[in-house]
Parts: C-alpha cells; structure tokens; sequence
DNA sequence: CTAAACTTGGAAGGTTACTC
DNA sequence: GAGTAACCTTCCAAGTTTAG
C-alpha cells in the first residue's frame, strides 16, 4: 500500500508556529477517530482515570473497563490511543505545578492530576480539534473532483455529466452516483426503487451501507463479508489520501512527501478505512456541505457503525482478514 | 449574538527538468 | 552547476455559514 511513496524526504512538518498539536490532530483524525470530540474525550478519559486507580489491584484495567457501558469503552480506548500517538501529551496533561488546582482533577480526585490545568486541557483540545478537522476538510476538498474521475467507466463520459464543483446532481439524482449509494439490501434497477430513494420516500441512514463498499459493488446476500471494504473506489481514495493524489493512477511524480509517509504511517489501521468510506459516501451524495451531526447525510452514524462492526468481537477473524487485504 | 464548524484560495515547502 | 520555471501536495487563515 505504501510502496509508492517517495522516499526522498521524512518527517518534515512545518517548524513555524503552529501547535504541533495541530499536526498530531490531523493524523489522528485520519487514522483513529476522525469526528471526536476532544474537550469530551480528554475530561473523561482523565476522570475515567481516576475511577480506575481507585480500584483494587486485583480487578484493575481490562476487567474494570469492562464495566463501563459499550460507547464508553471505546472513548476510553480512543483516549489511550492519543496518549500513546501524541508524544509527550500525558506529560503536558500534568504540567503546571502552580496553586491553581484544575476542577475536573479535584472531581476526580487523583493527586496524578492535581496539578493539570482546564485551560491547559481546553488550549490542547482546540489544537486538536483543529487539525483533525482541518485535515477532513482539506480530503473532502480534494476528494470531491477526484472521486468522479474513478466513478467515470474508463474513456467515456458520465451521463449527464457531473459538476466537479456542484453537488446538487449527484446522490440519488443520479444513475451511476444513485446505484454506488443505494443500501446494500436495495435493487436499484427497480425502477420504483430508485423513485422513491430519489423523491426520499425511502430515507437512507448511516447504518444501511451503501454498494460501493464492496469489490465490484456487487453485494452477496448469503455471505455479508464477501467483497466487503474491497472496493476500487475505496482503495483509490485510500492513495489518494495516504500516499499522494497521483499515486493513485500512475507512477507518483510528486516531489512533497504524502500524508503517510510525513506521519511515518507504515501499516492501514481500521478507523482509517471507516474514514475513507465516510468521505466518499460524503462526496457521492447531493449535500454540498459536510456537517457530522447532518441527519440527513448521517455521516457520524455511518462511521460509528462500520466502527462497531470492526470492534465486534464475533466478526474478529473477518476483521482480521480485511486488515491483512489492506496492508498486503 | 457569539462561538464553533466548514469552505476555499492561495502560500509554503519540496523536487525535477530545463537552460544558459 | 546556478538559476528558475513548472509541478505537486500539504498547510493555513480569511471569510461564511450554522448551531447554541
């Protein structure tokens, strides 16, 4: 997956002023969870921290986390995953040591804590927040000219054609947007099908998913996994935003380093592929602005819920075979 | 009405290829 | 080789829209 990158450059991110939280914001948006709420995020996994030193030895992590209900676990998980990706932010969480006691350490009662500071914690989750959705933005952009490119059958034309700029054709107004988009579970050669996707009889939510996550688009009703996150428009856009834009269709020419290679990202992670789903269900469909709490596109609730079925410990084996597809 | 969220254009950074 | 044009890609901030 990584192959084609250039590797002429490493690491090098913009030494000016900005926040390198800002930089580490960006990736992690990409790559562990792209539309979460950092303020949240740190307050409670600090709290939850305190909660689980306050237990015994014997039932510490793993079973007390248990505990905690289904949504919880995994903000607790994704707050792991940024002390362990943001270098030296656990340190900056306790950095102070002034009289100011920080509220939320005082609820939570941990002396570890005593010292961090809200502002501190506010300043950190804005330059986070920042990034990842900066970084969104910045792929969404890109991603709305190119993914008509990959839509388009080879040396013909789309019919009608499709604005690059104006998204109000697209979506379920039509033919080839309409059939990547149509729910799995859908026959959109039925005419009266594809009439009421289009006039909203039928509403679409993010838990219903959509053709183009499968290799082919072709979806296999007696095996779900078949096919499943193997698409070519997902592995387009997968290159298109990892590697480089025109790494994606031949031989990359670009001199600047991709996004990959600048985070030194050398394997595909999970929520990465939730993401590029999430992007290009977005560019597909007629909504000219992405917004996660948009009920209309349901971006939030369609990245949660390929997120639940790769963190489902039943589909383990399938999960794990997606992943070695993608990093082979 | 204020603050946060999004879009967008273009600056910045980096390389190759061409010219003298 | 130095100079620089052309190109590719990321990053940023100003402006605009939306949510609280």
């Amino acid at each position: 997956m990584f192959s084609g990158s250039n590797p002429a450059t490493d690491a090098h991110y913009n030494s000016s002023a900005t926040d390198p939280l800002v930089h580490y914001g960006r990736h992690f948006g990409r790559t562990v969870h792209a539309l979460c709420n950092f303020q949240a995020l740190l307050t409670n996994g600090i709290l939850r921290m305190g909660e689980l030193a306050d237990t015994p030895e014997e039932n510490f992590t793993a079973e007390r986390v248990s505990y905690f209900p289904a949504e919880e676990r995994r903000e607790h998980r994704v707050f792991q995953e940024l002390l362990k990706s943001v270098a030296g932010l656990e340190e900056r969480l306790m950095h102070g040591g002034d009289d100011e006691v920080d509220a939320v350490a005082e609820l939570a009662s941990i002396p570890f804590f005593c010292v961090c500071k809200v502002i501190c914690l506010s300043h950190i989750s804005r330059q986070l927040t920042k990034g990842a959705s900066g970084a969104r933005g910045d792929d969404t952009k890109s991603l709305k000219g190119s993914v008509l490119n990959w839509i388009t059958p080879k040396g013909q034309n789309l019919i009608p054609p499709l604005a690059r700029n104006i998204k109000v054709d697209h979506g379920f107004h039509h033919e080839r947007t309409g059939a990547l988009l149509c729910p799995a579970g859908l026959d959109w050669s039925n005419s009266e099908t594809k009439a009421k996707l289009k006039s909203s009889e039928i509403i679409v939510t993010g838990d219903q998913w959509p053709l183009f996550l499968y290799a082919d688009y072709h979806y296999d009703p007696e095996d779900p996994w078949n096919g499943l996150f193997r698409s070519a428009l997902l592995v387009c856009a997968y290159r298109h935003v990892f590697t480089s834009p025109s790494s994606v269709d031949r031989e990359p020419k670009a001199t600047r380093s991709g996004n990959a290679r600048i985070h030194g990202m050398t394997r595909v992670t999970l929520p990465s592929i939730a993401y590029i789903a999430m992007q290009i269900r977005f560019s597909l469909t007629s909504s000219p602005v992405f917004s996660r709490t948009d009920t209309v596109t349901d971006s939030e609730r369609f990245y949660n819920s390929v997120l639940d079925v790769f963190e489902d410990p039943d589909e383990k084996q399938e999960v794990n075979d997606l992943i070695i597809w993608w990093n082979r």
